[in-house]
DNA sequence: TGTACATCAGTGAACGCGCGTTCACTGATGTAC
DNA sequence: TGTACATCAGTGAACGCGCGTTCACTGATGTAC
């Protein structure tokens, strides 16, 4: 039955809402079409009225979600110390989409990366910001030096499969990059 | 028709090292078990000859790969600097496991994820002789640190599609490490 | 050392399941009068 | 403002391809005598 135009939208957000989460708890190729349809509570056949193929989800999902989360005006040392904690670790479906899709996305088409490279570059110009250095070229090397390290630290703790090591990875990475 | 002992394990060896460098060109997923044996220059019906499914054979892959190619002995900046090298991050086929890997180990199973953390360990107490620092905790510190931002900057150069960003975050993330 | 035969690694066809995608149909929406 | 009808978002069954896995068969290996 056909729907509102508002009720058309909000399906269109609730379904990138439901593959943000599902991609970055499962990875791109372990969720079904099915599945995303079904946790935005629609059938499956209707996906096609939205997007053209599970690739154009993809590129559609990383373009909603790379820039949402990232807070205008930041302070690095306290942006490090939440980003590196346990409960950002734990929570891979709601977390950073970098850390949950950046390995993945690699092997995606040129639009996907695009679409996170975008995010990249914005990331790294926000962190400048609030990053430590007295000239604009130091501040861009602390941030980006930062960010690589916290996106590699996440990725690590996330894989290990050792708690004690996982939560080590953590605090370590976060005691080298603030008192530099 | 049958082939002979010395044969049988080096086609062992021959399959693995194939899957090796497809999975890291291509992620787990979109390899095939018949691209894995085709590149092993076998038909895919030997394959459970030799393995007993798909999952296994990730694993067993893991657990080839990952403790191959770290330098015994390795001096952490000039470790950083081969590792942040454009000819690193170009050769995805046959470099760092870790770089292409960890991201979607995070949702392979447990075995694979203990191969990957044996890596890790053995990864950061290699990297922890030679790293900067007073005390053995400074050391261990300075390793970890560096390891999170070499595998992130990587990970990112790799997936951007912007070879200036790409190489702009190799070099600074090496010069990022080194003051250190 | 030579011969006969049992073993078993590899071959390639076949199976069956799951997933992306399509499509005829339904019925609420929203527009034309 | 009310009514009639065209539109079109969503439904759910169906399709077809690809991939992991199985299996009957082949023929070289390697062992027993």
């Amino acid at each position: 039955m056909k729907v509102s135009r508002e009720q058309v939208a909000e399906n269109r957000q609730r379904i990138l809402e439901a593959a943000g989460r599902l991609f970055r708890a499962k990875g791109f190729e372990a969720v079904t079409v099915a599945d995303v349809m079904k946790a935005a509570s629609l059938t499956h056949g209707a996906f096609y009225g939205h997007f053209s193929s599970k690739d154009d989800l993809i590129v559609q999902t990383l373009a909603h979600i790379v820039s949402a989360g990232i807070p205008e005006d930041l302070d690095l040392t306290r942006y490090a110390t939440t980003y590196l904690s346990e409960s950002h670790r734990d929570d891979i479906a709601g977390g950073c989409p970098t850390a949950g899709l950046a390995g993945q996305t690699i092997h995606q088409s040129p639009e996907a990366r695009a679409a996170m490279t975008a995010g990249l570059r914005e990331h790294i110009e926000r962190l400048s910001r609030s990053a430590p250095g007295a000239t604009a070229e130091n501040k861009r090397r602390a941030a980006i030096g930062s960010w690589a390290a916290m996106v590699g630290a996440v990725i690590l703790a996330r894989m290990s499969d050792d708690p004690h090591l996982s939560d080590e990875l953590l605090a370590q990475t976060r005691e080298w990059i603030s008192p530099k």
